[in-house]
DNA sequence: ATGTAC
């Protein structure tokens, strides 16, 4: 339910709620884009309250995945004068892009025996004949070749999924995409170089704003750039051992970074860019992915919804899903698709009930007239982290192992 | 979400 502090406007059938914050010499406005029975948590709206209060901000749109974060609340876009190098995060270039894939057989049951440790960055010399080298023509980004090739932690994931119900065929025809067809969904971000440049703010400015805009904006755009090309470095990491070409993404949003659009700075945190993209709105490991059309307007900051957005916090996540699921069923979802994830708790922290109803939130995105739902992707396999082997691992050694020493 | 410290 939404806190008391909001009030509620209608707009022909759909909620929003605008309003300003007090005090502040210019306050800042915030908007909500979900509808009064989707689930959101009063501590995310107090956030984007805490964020409209600060220096410079001119208006907050939370987006239908609004969930607290560190500080920020996640699925929100923040326009302000002010750069606050805190409201993109520690990962800055974190997106979700789609890359089709041409395979024969699409057995989950082998093809997630064959993905390759994702934890383990692209070796020289293990990985030699491997194609995503050539993702690297050039340089990389910020010099920073440590982690490449790895997906990372967290809700970061490599899935491969079918195009199951086509809602725009137009649109998907231009994508290239047809029901029953197979695209590698990649979610992840600049891994340790995002979290250095945030560090390198934040132990002098802390929560304050950029001192050195046009330092911040060099380094974030090159961790922009690195998020990308991981991604691809990824989709053809795993393109590569699944036995198929790799290929160019056909969407690419990054939903954590800052841009200056009309004259101010555009903070997105899971929150990816609405305005005429086309953006892949992830479920959970377990549901459906909505690719949208978006066109998101002013009043969104146009901005998108980025997933589904957790529902409860990892701590509340790892305890209830003890409780209630199995590994077993964890692994094996009820679409019918494997996840690989040799990570226990991570496993409990990501259950598809953890996070709010996919189809909640692109109702929302619709019934705002944010997005156009174009396809649903289900999954087949969804990758994590490293299914653990038979042979018992020290956490030495896995840490090492993660840093492609063993 | 992260690398690192506990």
């Amino acid at each position: 339910m939404l806190p008391s502090v909001h009030t509620p406007v209608r707009k022909a059938s759909v909620f929003l709620s605008v309003h300003r914050s007090l005090p502040q010499s210019t306050p800042a406005t915030v908007a909500v884009f979900a509808s009064p029975t989707s689930w959101i948590e009063s501590d995310a709206v107090a956030q984007c309250h805490q964020v409209a209060a600060l220096d410079g901000m001119v208006h907050v749109a939370g987006m239908p995945d609004l969930h607290p974060g560190k500080g920020a609340p996640i699925g929100a876009a923040m326009a302000s004068t002010v750069l606050y190098p805190f409201l993109v995060g520690s990962d800055i270039g974190c997106g979700i892009a789609v890359f089709p894939i041409k395979l024969k057989r699409a057995v989950p049951e082998k093809l997630a025996a064959r993905f390759p440790d994702l934890d383990r960055p692209l070796d020289p010399e293990q990985d030699a004949d491997d194609p995503a080298w050539a993702v690297l023509a050039g340089d990389v980004p910020a010099g920073h070749v440590e982690g490449l090739g790895t997906v990372g932690r967290g809700n970061h994931f490599v899935e491969l999924a079918r195009v199951d119900t086509v809602l725009e065929p137009d649109h998907a025809e231009r994508l290239g995409l047809r029901a029953g067809e197979l695209v590698l969904i990649v979610h992840s971000g600049s891994r340790g170089l995002g979290e250095r440049i945030l560090r390198a703010h934040t132990e002098v400015h802390g929560a304050g704003p950029a001192a050195d805009v046009a330092a911040y904006l060099a380094m974030h755009d090159a961790a922009v750039r690195w998020g990308s090309l991981n991604r691809r470095l990824l989709a053809a990491r795993v393109a590569h051992a699944l036995g198929a070409e790799p290929t160019t993404p056909i969407v690419d949003e990054c939903h954590n970074l800052v841009e200056i659009r009309d004259g101010v700075y555009l903070h997105r945190k899971g929150a990816a860019p609405g305005d005429g993209r086309d953006v892949l709105v992830a479920g959970t490991r377990g549901t459906p992915s909505y690719l949208v059309a978006a066109h998101a307007g002013a009043e969104a900051n146009h901005s998108v919804a980025h997933g589904a957005g957790r529902k409860m916090s990892r701590a509340d996540a790892l305890r209830r899903g003890r409780a209630k699921h199995t590994v077993e069923e964890l692994r094996r979802t009820p679409v019918g698709s494997l996840v690989v994830c040799g990570d226990r708790q991570l496993l409990f922290e990501e259950a598809p009930t953890a996070y709010k109803r996919i189809e909640q939130v692109v109702a929302d995105l619709v019934a705002h007239d944010l997005a156009t739902p174009v396809v649903t992707t289900v999954p087949l396999v969804t990758y994590k982290t490293p299914d653990v082997g038979s042979t018992p691992r020290t956490a030495r050694h896995d840490q090492r192992r993660r840093r492609g020493r063993v």
